[in-house]
RNA sequence: GGGGGUGUAGCUCAGUUGGUUAGAGCGAUCGCCUGUCACGCGAUAGGUCGAGGGUUCGAGUCCCUUCACUCCCGCCA
């Protein structure tokens, strides 16, 4: 008790009644009766109806007190009659009878409401996010987000993992992301980059011998936003431990992301036991590697159906000669969806800069045949084909893409959430996991050509290192893994490469040589050949944890002060201009705005 | 860097085929109202229709440019 309050705004009831009493917050609404005024004061905790009548002096101020005014009331719990019971209310069966109050904070007009479900512009709300914040929707949220990171931390602990802190000045790295770069004082001309995760860090910490680490770790990337990414910055669980396989640490994260999924969120959980997929399989089925498992959709490879004498259609059947893949998507019992639902995702294919979406319906007259505008280039042999390949049975459609296997993989992909969509095949109370698994060492730079590390430089590839065919790097598996919910990344992970030998090797096929690696993972290489243990780790996102816990679409509804999509803080001014003092300081000459 | 959407009162939105003085709800201000909990009733104020240019007898509406916010692609080892 002070001088401010007795209780907190969801604190009285019934067994408060006639005690005098001090309640502090914020006027949420006003019901002025001209003779008689409710006022629902609120504070973090709750809600609770005061009132206060002509015949009290304080009567006429308190009537034209602005909305959002901090004002402290001292007055005593009544109980209120049974017809004015607000039951939803945990405070709804008394109220207080006000026999004073005093301002503590005046409030001028408001930019936006806060009592309301209305939804506002982005900029509005994040100009005034102190405003916004009050909002009940996003205040649970950010309160949601405290509790899920307290509880990670204590599960974290609790087996018997060690919380670090790490560098956040550090040095800029080559791969990945670009950096934010922060420049030296003291050495003139030389930058710092905030750490895009604290991956080197965190092997670091396995070498010098701490065995089990965790952080919740804020990491940094200059690159562009998204619903579910913020621009900048964002943080991660950050993982990692020694004398462990790939088994060891989904083990770990299994439990923890099911404690906590069950803990916050009454949503069901599709599997007890999330699913492995080999990227190179959730590429073919899904044509992505973050399949939302909870779209009944599968994609299926039909390139061969396109060879065939007693197929007809020409355009695909050139592509294919040439290289092409066909891949389609089939939607059960849509042989009655009207003309439109087709041609509607044809137009929406092409919108999303695909060469559109071919389709046809799989119907029975006196043999099978397939209707739509595509359907007359197809024998009934070639039906009864697909529809073994693809499980599909009469009523059921097809809806086809052909291009490159990029190409195609992304639009489909796209096509699943679309179609699942449209037909209203997602179970919203649903939480459906995946590992990713298997993912390849390299890849083809498109552009370039070259082979780069298609993940994190620092996987441990799989197999006998012996065994090995270096010859063929596009084929070389790593132990890096990725954990999907939803179709949402999660996380991603491996198990890393601790043998300084085979990682000069592997630099050297996506073309560093030895003297490079020297110098841009100097702090690394040098300290794997000290005795390092075998380890590896993952780096779970705490934000769309909490995003999907809340339910949530956007990302900033689960951050505290983001900022926009152009990366700025329109509350702080951020990015903003630096004094002249400034820059000579740091050695640094603007080439002037654009 | 590219594509889509949005931009009208403090807030949320409507505004027809280009046609008289641009509307509503909430909020604000003023008045009435002693049981509301989205209280109710009445009145008043409040507009560079994001900005600039163009077409037209006439533009919130059509065209061009541009800005802001947002979603997506690229990017995110």
């Amino acid at each position: 008790m002070n001088k401010y309050r007795t209780h907190n705004c969801n604190q009285l009831n019934k067994g408060n009644k006639g005690e005098n009493i001090i309640l502090s917050g914020w006027i949420n609404k006003k019901r002025d009766h001209g003779n008689l005024l409710f006022i629902d004061l609120r504070d973090n905790y709750g809600l609770t109806q005061c009132i206060i009548d002509k015949s009290n002096s304080s009567f006429n101020e308190l009537e034209k007190i602005q909305l959002e005014s901090v004002i402290k009331i001292i007055g005593n719990v009544i109980e209120r009659s049974n017809e004015t019971i607000n039951s939803e209310l945990y405070t709804g069966e008394i109220e207080v009878n006000i026999i004073s109050f005093e301002i503590l904070g005046s409030c001028r007009e408001l930019p936006m409401p806060i009592f309301s479900d209305q939804e506002y512009a982005e900029e509005i709300r994040l100009k005034y996010r102190f405003l916004d914040l009050r909002r009940k929707k996003i205040h649970e949220n950010i309160i949601l987000r405290s509790k899920v990171i307290s509880f990670i931390r204590n599960e974290m602990n609790n087996l018997e993992f060690l919380e670090f802190q790490t560098p956040i000045l550090t040095s800029s790295s080559p791969e990945g992301a670009r950096d934010f770069l922060v420049p030296s004082r003291l050495n003139p001309g030389k930058f710092y980059a905030l750490p895009q995760a604290p991956q080197q860090f965190k092997q670091l910490i396995m070498v010098s011998g701490f065995d089990k680490y965790f952080q919740i770790a804020p990491c940094f990337r200059d690159e562009d936003a998204r619903a579910d990414r913020s621009p900048g910055e964002f943080y991660q669980l950050d993982i990692e431990m020694s004398f462990v396989e790939q088994e060891n640490i989904f083990d770990v994260v299994e439990k923890l992301m099911i404690n906590v999924f069950k803990e916050f969120s009454s949503k069901k959980l599709l599997y007890k036991k999330f699913p492995r997929i080999s990227y190179e399989e959730a590429m073919l089925k899904y044509g992505s590697d973050k399949p939302d498992l909870r779209n009944p959709l599968l994609i299926y490879d039909l390139t061969n159906i396109f060879t065939r004498e007693d197929v007809s259609f020409d355009i695909f059947k050139k592509l294919v000669k040439a290289g092409s893949k066909v891949r389609c998507i089939v939607t059960k019992n849509t042989k009655d969806k009207p003309r439109s639902f087709f041609d509607n995702l044809d137009k929406w294919a092409k919108e999303q800069g695909a060469s559109g979406l071919a389709y046809f319906t799989i119907e029975r007259d006196k043999q099978l045949s397939a209707k739509g505008p595509v359907g007359k280039f197809f024998s009934e042999d070639s039906l009864k084909e697909i529809m073994k390949i693809t499980s599909a049975v009469e009523g059921d459609s097809i809806f086809f893409a052909c291009g490159k296997r990029n190409d195609v993989e992304k639009i489909l992909s796209q096509a699943r959430e679309k179609i699942a969509k449209d037909l209203d095949l997602i179970d919203e109370n649903k939480f459906a996991f995946c590992w990713i698994v298997d993912y390849p060492m390299f890849e083809l730079d498109e552009l370039t050509n070259k082979i780069k590390f298609s993940h994190n430089p620092f996987s441990m590839p799989q197999g006998n290192i012996k065994d090995i065919d270096f010859e063929k790097p596009l084929d070389i598996k790593a132990y890096q893994y990725d954990i999907v919910c939803n179709g949402i990344e999660l996380s991603s992970g491996a198990i890393r490469n601790h043998v300084p030998e085979l990682m000069y090797k592997l630099f050297s096929i996506a073309g560093y040589d030895k003297k490079k690696v020297d110098e841009k993972f100097s702090g690394m290489i040098n300290a794997l050949s000290y005795g390092a243990p075998p380890h590896g780790g993952i780096a779970p996102g705490i934000d769309r944890i909490v995003m999907l816990l809340a339910n949530e679409k956007n990302i900033r509804e689960v951050t505290m002060f983001p900022m926009n999509q152009n990366a700025q803080d329109l509350m702080m001014n951020a990015p903003s201009d630096v004094s002249d003092h400034q820059l000579k300081e740091l050695g640094l000459i603007l080439k002037g705005k654009k």
